[in-house]
RNA sequence: GGGGGCUUAGCUCAGUUGGUUCAGAGCACCUGCCUUACAAGCAGGGGGUCAUUGGUUCGAGUCCAAUAGUCCCCA
């Protein structure tokens, strides 16, 4: 007796089960032979401070999909895991946490403070692990890594070094993006910018000597204090005689000149800018071309200091903006207010609102880097899909503008520099350097660290343990497939591209898929503030880890964002428990376990037509899933297994089975459930990497004992020789015998108990006739149509009551004496009359095109000649047969 | 301002070498079935001038251009 399913599939038990076994099988460890290709897959970290999103989902599951499909081509395969430390957000969680005990980050200290994120980031690792396996993520965890571990720095440390050797990091005084909350400098990346329903003030200067003004039209009056200096388009007519020229800067009472810089756009405003040189980039522009002063009127946390003028001190921006306004009003120099839409800058991580602010930072010269990182995708080393990201790519890297790299926070990798404040001395070192080499005196280190990215750039090289030469370095790197969100293109991607082939003279990887973005019902991207993201735990345990994969993949395809909602898995629920049940049927039949470890020789000559036809279905399936695998259509894979499964084997073969099952010979029985134990092995095999763990668990049931379990089992390969076109026309005639029956019943209120005759005009030479004259074929027809006699005649008249059918160019009655409902018979034969002279008007409009006949294809045109001589012979038949029923 | 995506059945979407094996799937809907794997199922059915307009072609959801609507990225 063979193992018995229940009737439902219960994901519950399955998957943990697996995942342990394979864990303990050490499956998920690249195999030790040299002999093969390797395949290897760096996972895009997550962040400590994260929980598993629908995002991560689908990028997991994608990866697991491409190392499970590897794996089991028998490729050394490793996915490679690991955690970022996500600074500013991580040390954000703690110091919240921190502060409801009423304490600061200075309370604790530096090295107590990080003592704690630590502490906390070790605690969420596992929980983000612990997710990532529910998923059924097939990565080594014996190679997990974390960015900030020893490795890791090591690697951070020695590209910090190299890079400020070669004069590619420096220090400078910049504007930079702060971010008032965090209290750090960010990247330009770092900034996201909105779209604000905001106000643009008109203000008025006076111009020193006269009683003339300008009117400068500001979106941040409170910046006013800091302006020194007004510019206009040197072009601009109405301004010329203005340049050179002093204003007085109102409420400071600063003499201010009037400059003339190509950057003004005449059009905006009056045409007339104020310029701020240490609050906005464009102004710290002129204000070097110009000379200009820098006035820093704000503190780190966007309050204004002493600059901006006594009663300004330690005011919130957005207080002074108010102020500034109802003095500039009481002056009498407020011109008028408009409403303005512009964007404003967002941090990315607080999502506070930007502040431009002129500081000491460091930063990492990307052009020269970006130069070869242009070339390999140009060239084909990289490849992008969709490939459509390469303009973003191209478009990112050829504009450049230097990376910000400096963060002051305490959570991350101290910045490796070294200063002496005796003699002046600094240096970036490998080693901590404690006494200044050149005067001895005591030393500080640069108290800032260094941007996450900074050392997310190195993950597909540092996680292999570069700088040294260790042996995962020289076997895996570099890697194959990244697999990540289109958003972080430019945070992560590109600069993963441009470091690796600076430090190891080779590409990172060899294709990106960028998958898409996961939004909800409306369209919104998932977030936590919106609260719209499904917990994927809970998806997990009511769905199942495979159903929530299968499911995900099904919607999702290349390239294009998902729109997300729960009911959407219930496909890939419906879908596992189709599998289980074909699997049921399959397994309640077996009487006897041997049948398991009979290898099957599809070219075995006992195949029947229905055996040859699923056969030959599976390799093109197959075919296709390989050709979807090259081109990174997972969706399609999805779809494909799914209609095979469904729509040919379940719906098809099971069905046809049930005759060699029940009405045959012991011997046909087992025949058959042979080649169904060979289908479904291959359907498992196919399955595996998109639903891996109820795959497994039916997969067990009918392996041999001697057969490796599924996930390293060997990737289907069928002959595809084994079928030809007549099977699959034999076929498709014999469904649509079946179909036409079907639907005369259903469309003529026929009870499905009630059994009909079929009787069929025709001899030998009819396709329709071959069929049926083989008996299992006949027994087919039997059972899925409701037939109880088939009578086949050349020379038939059509019997009175009863319901004609052309199939294949064969007249088939079927007699519905005392059943036909004459109304109902009438409109289905004018339905199929219609649908014929539609599909005949088609083919002759064609055929009539002299065009057409002259410069398409050959067989194009045969096969339109083909149709319309068949259309036609069917069409005459199915007239006839109205004339003599209704006229 | 620049770049990109999307617009196919009531809903969510497939359709990548232009030719009824492309006009599809799932859900929803209608009809009939608890047929001995599955009601998370089975059988049958209705529903779309493939955003609009032009062009290329013997032939266009499929290629090109413009327009409209919509979303995203960059400045």
């Amino acid at each position: 007796m063979t193992a018995q399913l229940d009737k439902v599939y219960d994901p519950k038990n399955v998957e943990k089960k697996w995942y342990r076994h394979w864990q303990e099988k050490g499956y998920f460890q690249p195999a030790k032979k040299n002999d093969t290709d390797s395949f290897v897959i760096t996972i895009p970290p997550p962040n400590v401070t994260g929980i598993l999103t629908m995002g991560h989902v689908l990028n997991n599951t994608l990866q697991d999909i491409l190392v499970r499909h590897a794996r089991m081509q028998g490729k050394k395969t490793l996915w490679l895991p690991g955690t970022d430390h996500a600074g500013i957000a991580t040390q954000n969680v703690v110091e919240k946490m921190i502060r409801k005990e009423g304490k600061s980050r200075y309370d604790y200290g530096r090295e107590k403070f990080v003592e704690l994120v630590w502490d906390w980031a070790n605690r969420h690792k596992s929980i983000i692990f612990n997710q990532l396996e529910e998923l059924g993520s097939s990565f080594d965890r014996t190679r997990e890594r974390f960015t900030l571990d020893d490795g890791l720095s090591h690697a951070v440390r020695k590209v910090f070094v190299e890079l400020y050797q070669k004069g590619l990091i420096y220090r400078g005084r910049r504007i930079i993006n702060w971010c008032p909350v965090s209290q750090t400098a960010l990247s330009n990346e770092e900034v996201i910018y909105k779209e604000k329903q905001g106000q643009l003030w008109y203000f008025k200067y006076p111009v020193k000597g006269s009683s003339e003004f300008v009117i400068i039209a500001t979106t941040r009056p409170e910046t006013m204090l800091g302006d020194t200096a007004v510019a206009v388009n040197p072009n601009d007519k109405r301004y010329q005689h203005l340049v050179g020229k002093i204003l007085i800067l109102p409420i400071q009472n600063r003499e201010i000149p009037v400059i003339a810089d190509d950057f003004v756009d005449p059009e905006f405003g009056t045409g007339c800018v104020k310029v701020t040189p240490a609050h906005d980039p464009n102004d710290y522009g002129m204000g070097e071309r110009h000379n200009l002063p820098q006035i820093n009127i704000m503190n780190t946390n966007a309050t204004l200091n002493e600059e901006a003028g006594e009663e300004f001190v330690g005011m919130d921006r957005f207080e002074a903006r108010k102020l500034v306004v109802k003095k500039m009003e009481t002056l009498g120099l407020l011109e008028k207010i408009e409403n303005h839409v512009h964007k404003v800058g967002f941090s990315e991580r607080a999502d506070v609102m930007i502040e431009p602010y002129l500081s000491s930072q460091w930063f990492v010269k990307m052009a020269p880097l970006a130069k070869p990182a242009l070339e390999v995708v140009e060239k084909g080393e990289i490849n992008f899909y969709p490939e459509r990201w390469v303009k973003t790519y191209n478009h990112w890297l050829t504009n450049i503008q230097d990376w910000c790299i400096s963060r002051q926070l305490w959570w991350g990798h101290r910045i490796p520099v070294f200063y002496c404040d005796a003699c002046g001395w600094m240096d970036a070192t490998m080693e901590d350097i404690h006494v200044c080499p050149t005067c001895g005196a005591e030393t500080r280190q640069d108290t800032d660290v260094l941007d996450t990215w900074f050392s997310s750039w190195l993950w597909p090289f540092s996680t292999m343990g570069w700088p040294h030469q260790t042996d995962d370095f020289k076997n895996f790197f570099p890697t194959d497939d990244l697999v990540t969100a289109p958003d972080i293109i430019f945070f992560w991607v590109a600069r993963m591209i441009m470091a690796s082939l600076e430090f190891t003279g080779k590409v990172p990887f060899k294709n990106v898929y960028f998958t898409g973005i996961i939004r909800d019902e409306l369209g919104r991207k998932m977030s936590k503030s919106l609260g719209n993201s499904p917990d994927p735990l809970v998806l997990i345990d009511n769905y199942g880890a495979d159903a929530l994969r299968f499911g995900v993949m099904l919607i999702a395809p290349q390239g294009q964002d998902i729109m997300f909602a729960e009911k959407r898995l219930e496909v890939g629920r419906n879908f596992m428990n189709k599998v289980w049940n074909a699997s049921r049927f399959i397994l309640m039949n077996v009487e006897d376990d041997g049948i398991f470890a009979e290898k099957l020789d599809p070219r075995s000559a006992n195949l029947t037509l229905a055996d040859k036809w699923i056969i030959g279905k599976l390799s093109q399936t197959i075919v296709r899933i390989e050709k979807h695998f090259a081109g990174y259509r997972f969706d399609e894979i999805a779809r494909d297994i799914y209609d095979f499964v469904w729509s040919d084997f379940c719906d098809w073969y099971i069905e046809m089975m049930k005759d060699r099952l029940y009405k045959n010979t012991p011997e046909g029985k087992v025949e058959t459930l042979k080649i169904a134990v060979f289908m479904l092995k291959n359907i498992l095999k196919l399955l595996h990497p998109y639903a891996p763990f109820i795959s497994e668990e039916i997969y067990q049931k009918i392996k041999d004992s001697t057969e490796p379990d599924l996930i390293v089992s060997s990737w289907p390969e069928i002959d595809p020789s084994l079928t030809n076109d007549e099977i699959v026309n034999e076929f498709i005639t014999l469904q649509e015998i079946i179909t036409s029956i079907r639907t005369v019943r259903a469309e003529l209120n026929v009870a499905p108990s009630k059994k009909l005759k079929l009787l069929v005009k025709g001899d030998d030479s009819k396709r329709v006739v071959k069929i049926l004259n083989i008996p299992e074929l006949a027994l087919n027809i039997k059972s899925l149509a409701g037939v109880e006699d088939i009578a086949i005649d050349a020379d038939l008249a059509k019997p009175k009551a009863s319901s004609a059918l052309v199939i294949d160019n064969t007249e088939l009655f079927v007699p519905l004496e005392g059943l036909i409902d004459l109304d109902a018979e009438k409109a289905r034969l004018e339905k199929e009359i219609n649908g014929l002279k539609g599909r005949l008007q088609a083919v002759q409009g064609k055929l009539k095109n002299h065009n057409f006949v002259k410069r398409a294809p050959k067989e194009v045109v045969e096969n339109e000649r083909y149709k319309e001589t068949k259309y036609k012979a069917e069409l005459k038949k199915l007239e006839d047969n109205f004339k003599a029923m209704f006229e």
